[in-house]
RNA sequence: GGUCUGGUAGUUCAGUUGGUUAGAAUACAUGCCUGUCACGCAUGGGGUCGCGGGUUCGAGUCCCGUCCAGACCGCCA
């Protein structure tokens, strides 16, 4: 028998009664007599003790008997010490039982029920009860509530009225695949779900509801992602008469709020960076800026010296990455392998190592001198010790390339820290898109994007320059 | 729809150019141990190597098919 309810409640008046724990109860075999019960949040792991001098003979062995997991009803006196792990509020509660009888035990979990699980994610989710158990699991959903309350407080305050919207819809193609339901009552028809509350907040919009917040499911039936699941919730808002300046502001205050209340965290910057900057400086649109190895255009300095591989192609484009000159022949070459993954696609990678006697050591030694390579290291800013990668080919997919390399060598050099958060917004998206295949202008951002009206003329002589109204919250390398 | 990676003990994984009885850690069971906090020591049980076919004297290993899981591309505001 599994856990059903939670002991947490538990208090050390109550522990010098009878009580049931009803709870995981891990057993500690040392000397046969020392037990470990998780109390959960109110005063993690505890201690069972069972003193010879002290403890019943038949209490003794009741809990030899113990498996690994079971329901016990205990009484014993409470005593409180000092744990010997300062980093876990481990044993600083115990009980000295005087009276313990099983209740029920438990077959073997078929996985560890701690933190640290040595469970894989497909066996965690087939028995997702004993998952919940687990602390990270737990606090994730804790985590949740609370942002989800911080959301509801803030918006609310700011005078957004929170309104549920249908589920069972017509379907309103919005670029995605719609979810379809059958209907009982049309037979041969069927309700869509909605790929988002569209346009039902707009709707609310004409009808004179000035401000409009939900926090929503949204269904799309497309393939998933890491991060990307078919059914997911967004805080969807909707406002009337307002310019960009106001929603950025809104809802920079909405992410200052949120981070302030949940994580303590002051935000001091909240930069606003064009689309075209962030392709050209971090080869994606939602770059992570808590770091720097922003990309560095090396065409003019590096093409046009004998080196067909460069020359050829349509972008050249580089990063210095701080502190890994020392970056074995080994290591370099599985990281050239790395990138040409099919996952990646690159052809191959060029390095150029800025030694800390002011040397260069490169993969294209045959091409270019040290001279060259200086130029190469001052314009990529490279510091004595940093480690230039270099991609080259068509513009777009080299970005693209080069960008998850960025990420994998930040990831690999511990500048992705889980307790910094940089906010940013990515503004002044183009409008439209060429789509090669269709051989047409498509919606980049969504179909309920305006253009710049200062772009407006262009869209007939030049739609593919016109910028819309579109701006993504991008936090961390996510957006948001 | 496509490309790639993986599937071996309850679990996480290793398994060399195809070669003796398929291993480790952990979990589980039993015994010893009265202050542990990943306790320790000893012993033991536990495997349809995802499934089907093929090559071979011999297949966990090679080939074909298939199922499942994951990553990525397509797709996706």
């Amino acid at each position: 028998m599994y856990r059903t309810h939670d002991c947490g409640a538990l208090s050390l008046e109550q522990l010098n009664q009878t009580v049931t724990l009803s709870g995981w109860v891990q057993k500690n075999r040392n000397k046969g007599f020392i037990i470990w019960i998780d109390l959960r949040d109110r005063y993690g792991i505890t201690q069972l003790i069972f003193d010879e001098e002290r403890t019943p003979k038949s209490v003794f062995e009741a809990a030899q008997g113990l498996g690994r997991e079971f329901v016990i009803q205990v009484q014993g006196a409470v005593i409180e010490r000092e744990s010997k792990n300062p980093n876990m509020a481990t044993g600083t509660i115990e009980v000295l039982v005087e009276k313990l009888s099983i209740l029920n035990a438990s077959i073997t979990p078929p996985f560890s029920i701690e933190d640290e699980t040595d469970g894989g994610e497909e066996l965690r989710m087939q028995y997702r009860y004993l998952d919940l158990r687990r602390n990270p699991v737990k606090q994730n959903i804790l985590f949740r509530h609370q942002v989800s309350m911080a959301v509801r407080n803030y918006l609310s305050n700011a005078g957004f009225v929170d309104v549920e919207t249908p589920y069972l819809i017509k379907s309103t193609p919005e670029g995605a695949r719609d979810f379809v339901v059958p209907s009982r009552m049309n037979e041969g028809q069927f309700y869509a779900l909605p790929q988002s509350p569209q346009t039902f907040k707009q709707l609310l919009m004409v009808g004179g509801l000035d401000k409009y917040f939900q926090i929503v499911k949204c269904f799309r039936d497309e393939d998933l992602r890491a991060d990307r699941q078919p059914e997911f919730t967004q805080i969807d808002c909707e406002m009337t008469f307002v310019e960009q300046e106001d929603i950025l502001s809104q809802f920079e205050g909405l992410t200052r709020y949120l981070l302030k209340e949940i994580k303590g965290i002051e935000v001091a910057d909240f930069p606003r960076m064009s689309y075209e900057e962030a392709i050209k400086t971090y080869g994606n649109d939602k770059p992570d800026i808590r770091f720097g190895m922003t990309f560095k255009e090396l065409n003019t300095l590096a093409q046009g010296k004998g080196f067909g591989v460069f020359d050829s192609q349509e972008l050249v484009v580089g990063i210095a990455v701080p502190g890994a000159a020392e970056m074995s022949r080994k290591e370099i070459d599985a990281l050239i392998e790395w990138v040409k993954r099919p996952q990646i696609g690159a052809k191959g990678l060029v390095y150029v190592k800025c030694n800390l006697d002011g040397s260069f050591k490169s993969s294209v030694d045959k091409f270019f001198n040290s001279e060259n390579l200086g130029a190469w290291a001052a314009h990529c800013e490279a510091q004595a010790g940093d480690l230039i990668l270099i991609l080259s080919g068509e513009e777009k997919t080299t970005r693209t390339q080069l960008s998850a390399l960025r990420m994998e060598l930040a990831s690999r050099l511990g500048l992705r820290k889980s307790d910094e958060f940089a906010p940013l917004w990515i503004i002044d998206f183009p409008l439209l898109e060429w789509d090669e295949e269709s051989k047409r202008y498509h919606a980049m951002h969504h179909p309920f994007t305006a253009p710049k009206p200062e772009h407006l003329d262009m869209l007939k002589t030049d739609p593919g320059a016109v910028k819309a109204n579109a701006y993504d919250l991008v936090l961390n390398g996510n957006e948001i």
